[in-house]
DNA sequence: GTATGCACAGAGGATGCTCC
DNA sequence: GGAGCATCCTCTGTGCATAC
């Protein structure tokens, strides 16, 4: 049984869209956060899919009505952090809350002082390059909750509270493979099946640790944290995934990187 | 008012290159 | 091989925004 996906759909809307040369608009001269949101709000609007609009707060980005599925987006600005990227207080996930998730990676240049002014402040620019990937290709995990505490009692006076505020940092799919950069590219379960526009142009693999980090202790005094582990019991199991593009585009292959980003224990978070 | 989300700016570490 | 310098890249702190 074939299993039902708008992803297809939604990343040749992406490619049509860059070919046809569409251009990022920013809402505004400060905006960082909503311009490729809503160049890839566009791309929805392509296909014949209802969906809840992105608010600030909300994930995924864009939660669809039809399907369960969501999509994340991520907007890089390029050349630029190329490694991982701030997952911010989200861990990265193919599944929430019941619905199939995808991440939307999508690059556009650093520089913009080359590209057309919409007005005195604000710049149209293009796609550098893009990959839509089911969030378990970054983590496949479906079952740890994110939560924020706080707690009370800290400095002299006893008056100071603590907020341990997570925020989670990611690998990206083009620091993961090989044959990314300046394309565009899909990447799913091997699971799901390609409409006959499509071909195949990778398989890739992912293994689970030997080890799952359950928790962690930060010493006030030394500013030593400490990683809680334990053996993972999926320890080797190898997760699938196929690289996609459209018959049309350029059948450059993807793979693994050789060697998979690696984020050490207990790196200063500033030191101020 | 507080909690949370987002991604960029910029510091500084890592790496590469040239010269001695 | 080591020193000095340039460039690249990573990562932390931050500003600004919305949600609760």
């Amino acid at each position: 049984m074939k299993t039902m996906t708008t992803c297809f759909d939604a990343f040749e809307q992406c490619v049509l869209a860059v070919q046809a040369g569409e251009l990022i608009e920013p809402v505004s001269a400060k905006d960082k956060e909503f311009h490729f949101q809503n160049w890839f709000q566009n791309r929805l609007r392509g296909i014949s899919v209802h969906f809840e609009g992105s608010g600030r707060n909300t994930y995924p980005d864009f939660s669809l009505v039809e399907h369960a599925e969501g999509y994340e987006v991520k907007g890089l600005a390029w050349p630029g952090r190329e490694r991982d990227y701030d997952s911010n207080s989200q861990v990265p996930t193919g599944h929430h809350n019941g619905r199939r998730i995808f991440y939307v990676f999508g690059r556009y240049p650093a520089d913009l002082a080359p590209y057309q002014s919409l007005d005195s402040d604000r710049r149209q620019y293009p796609v550098v390059d893009l990959v839509m990937c089911h969030g378990d290709f970054l983590n496949a995990d479906h079952d740890y909750v994110h939560r924020n505490k706080s707690m009370k009692g800290f400095g002299t006076y006893g008056d100071i509270m603590i907020r341990d505020r997570k925020m989670y940092v990611a690998p990206t799919p083009f620091a993961l493979t090989e044959g990314t950069t300046g394309l565009m590219t899909l990447i799913v379960p091997e699971s799901l099946d390609a409409p006959a526009r499509f071909k195949e142009v990778g398989k890739l693999a992912r293994v689970e640790a030997a080890e799952l980090v359950v928790g962690y202790a930060f010493d006030l005094r030394t500013n030593e944290l400490r990683a809680e582990r334990i053996p993972n019991p999926r320890a080797g199991a190898v997760h699938r995934f196929a690289a996609y593009r459209l018959k049309t585009q350029t059948a450059k292959p993807v793979s693994m990187v050789s060697r998979n980003p690696v984020v050490e224990d207990g790196s200063d978070e500033g030191g101020k």
